[in-house]
This record gives C-alpha cells, sequence and structure tokens, in this order.
DNA sequence: GCGTAAATGAAGGAACGGCTCCACTTACGG
DNA sequence: CCGTAAGTGGAGCCGTTCCTTCATTTACGC
C-alpha cells in the first residue's frame, strides 16, 4: 500500500496540490541525499521541501521508495553510461572512461556513492526499475570488461566484481573526503586503472564469491564510518 | 575531571572492585568495538562488561576517553609495527608488508579500522598516547617511504598521504564485507600495492593538500556507508 | 566488627528519528 | 457556489542513545 508512486501511475492521478508537494519532496531530497548520504533523517527532507513530516511519509512510506523517486534519472544516466562505454572504439578506453565516470558521478553525490553499494528488494515498481537500470548497467559492464580484455588493455585476471569493491572503496574515500578534500577519490581511481593496465600485472588473491558480494550489498543499514 | 584513566594512574588506586569493573569494561569494549565499530551504543558494552550503563560513563566521560583505553595495545603494535618495517632489509617489501599488515589489523577490528581514519583532540594522557604512537607510525611511514623510493621499488611520485587515502578505502570496505565477504580487502590492496610499485607506473593527480587530510581525520562523527 | 568514603545501577531526563492520528484546510466536479 | 473526498501538518507515541541523579551496597582502614 505504498500509494502512488509516480505522478503518471496508472492509480487515481494526485491532486495538483499533492502533485507539486510530491514534487518538491524528491527535489528536497535529491539534495539532501546528495549532501548527507542516504540515510538523513525524514524531518529534514520535509524542512527543505516546505512540507509536513507526515506528507512525506504519506508520499514515500518507506525510504526505499523516496530512494528510488529521488534517483530514478540518477541511475538512468548511470545505465547509459555502461551502454556509452560500450560504444567507445577502444575498449581500454571505454573501460578507464566508466570507472572514472561512475566514481565521479559517486563523488558528487553521496547518496548516490551509497546506492551503488546497495540492493534493495523490489517492493514497489520505482525501486523494481532502479534496480533494472543497475541490472543494465551491470550487463553492459560484463562487456565491457570482456571487450576490454580481448583488446589487450585490461588484465586478464581482472574479475567484474572487482568493480564492486572499488565503488565501495571509493563510497567510502568521497564519504570522508566530501567536505574536506573533494578530488581525494581521483588519485585513488587513478591508482586503481593503472594496477587493472594489463602491462607488468602480477598474481592476485581470489575475488571473493559472488553470492558473498551480493549479499554485502544486500546488508540493510549499518554504521561504520566513525 | 575524567577521573582514573588507567590502573597504574598517579591518582588515588581504584578500589578492587571498581578496578575489576574497569578491566571488565574494556576487555567489553574491545571485544564490542572489533565487532561493531567504534560507535557501538555505551549500554551494549556495559551490558557486555556485565555493569550498569552508569559505571562506564562514569569511568570514562567521553567515547574517546574509552576508545584510548581499548585501543592502547593495539595502537602500540600499530606503531611496531612501523619500527619494524623499518628495519626489514629490503625497503620494498618493508613497504608492502607495513600496508598489508596495517589493513589486515583493520580487516580484523572494525574499531580499528574507524580508528586509523579518525584522530582525536588530546583531551586527557591515554588519548594523548594514544595520537603519540600514531605520530611514531607516521613518523616511521615517511621513512619507510623514502627508502623504498630509493631503492627503486616504490614508484617515485607515491606521496605518503595515499596512504591515509588507503586506509580509508579499506576502512570502508572492511566495514562492509566483514559480515559477508571478509577477505575482499585483499585483493584490493594487492591492486593498489602493484600500482605503487614503479614499473610502468603512469602519471597521477595531484595528492589533496596534506591540511585537508588531517581535517578529514578530524571529523567527528558521520554517517556513510548506508 | 564497624564507620565511612567509594562504588554501584535502576530510574529518569533530554535529544533525536521514525511513524501515526486526526482535526482542519483545500481542490474540484457538479 | 458548495459538498465532499483528498490532502495537510501539528502533536504525540515509541524506541534508541547519551548522560545524570541518588538511594543503596560494598570495600577497607581502623
Amino acid at each position: 500500500m505504498w500509494g502512488v508512486t509516480s505522478p503518471t501511475s496508472p492509480e487515481r492521478p494526485l491532486r495538483t496540490d499533492a502533485a507539486r508537494n510530491r514534487t518538491a519532496i524528491v527535489a528536497a531530497a535529491q539534495r539532501a541525499f546528495a549532501e548527507a548520504g542516504l540515510q538523513v533523517p525524514f524531518d529534514e527532507i520535509a524542512r527543505r521541501a516546505g512540507v509536513g513530516e507526515a506528507t512525506v511519509h504519506r508520499r514515500f512510506p518507506d525510504r526505499a521508495s523516496l530512494i528510488a523517486a529521488a534517483f530514478g534519472d540518477k541511475m538512468t544516466a548511470y545505465a547509459e553510461a555502461a551502454a556509452q562505454a560500450l560504444a567507445e572504439p577502444d575498449p581500454w578506453q571505454g573501460f578507464c572512461g566508466y570507472v572514472r565516470r561512475v566514481c565521479a558521478m559517486q563523488s558528487g553525490d553521496r547518496g548516490f556513492a551509497d546506492l551503488l553499494t546497495v540492493t534493495f528488494a523490489a517492493v514497489n515498481p520505482a525501486v523494481a526499475q532502479l534496480e533494472e537500470h543497475r541490472g543494465s548497467a551491470l550487463r553492459d559492464w560484463l562487456t565491457i570488461v570482456r571487450k576490454a580484455k580481448a583488446s589487450g588493455g585490461l588484465r586478464k585476471d581482472f574479475h567484474p566484481d572487482d568493480m564492486i569493491v572499488l565503488l565501495i572503496a571509493n563510497a567510502g574515500v568521497v564519504a570522508a573526503t566530501a567536505a574536506t578534500a573533494p578530488d581525494a577519490w581521483q588519485r585513488h581511481i587513478e591508482y586503481m586503472l593503472q594496477a587493472f593496465a594489463a602491462d607488468n600485472s602480477r598474481p592476485l588473491p581470489a575475488p571473493p564469491a559472488h553470492d558473498a558480494l551480493l549479499r554485502t550489498m544486500r546488508r540493510t543499514q549499518s554504521s561504520s564510518t566513525p
């Protein structure tokens, strides 16, 4: 019973004032998430939107619904970035460009940084679409990796899941440094890209089981960065 | 007025029952911090120690005092690890071994992982000693880096502060994967070490200002990993 | 033993965040 | 216009966490 989740929903449309408020809430949530991460208090979002807290809860009964509404566009852009990287003529450039681009998206939006390291159970259509975009990006990523290896640019023992760990690491860096050294992530990522290059690559520990990483992303809430 | 901070303090010694409780609190805090990070609720620690919450607050008026008491030994080991790495005959092996060792310490203790990415204002002797050990490790680290560069193993454009970002990244990885893929950090670190090697190194973005990273570590609390 | 200062923890205050109730307001079809 | 269903937000409940108060218990010097 999560009510109407989109202005163009098949359900009975919202009254004009309600639709206006819904838009304001989503916009406020986008700003608040970007600045403070996915766990911003609801009352902060309500305050920014100029509505009561109850209105936020009425329109978005759980955090996942609000997150899905707030990040719909950004997740679309995320999936499109993967598709574009795939179209890049030089596969290794496509690979590097994609990694840089996604990490840059994380650095510009703390909520998005978090979002890329967490999955949601699809409790409503908006959340499901979010996860679909994630899946689409992932499928393209597998191809990006395959072609980058074939081109000789990417080391052969690179595992697609290495990107998940990279995103988690980058989310940590971005969260910690956003206020004080907002470009710190770039150097870290360039180090990683140089490590991913085929030249001079040396043996690595085995990657974690894919299942384990999926479970990692399924963690609901946890506190970690002190 | 933060009471007696060590059983061997110059102040009037604790009564035997109080000393026993203090020891139990520190032991409980070590376990709780290791499992759940630096922000474990005080009542959780009190419960584990089998004392009332008030007793914890009486002995350790603020979180920093308790953290300092709980991590005294580990910070000593941290400083010693740097000194030992310095004694290693092959400077590049010393460098790699130290990075691996410190990251392993982070992976084994979520509280310690957090601790290495945060500094505390020295409000009492125990905290001051903690920060002294951190400083000692840092001084040795500068030498480790210098010698590793001189030996030709470490790339010349490596900056000592790169380790801070690495510790932040690793803390994020460890926090996210501890429950599900506890060895995930190793592969990430090996990638980084290969990137740090002198062979085939390519240009990097400039590192952030050192001041900015110090300010980063001075952040008090923040929530980030969702 | 015993008097006393030290030590204790149950209880409670204050701040916060999620979430709900419900009396009041507003849009909008007729 | 106006009746009504939709919409709203202040007020308040519940759970959590930090921290303090204070009546009771305990260790220890004599």
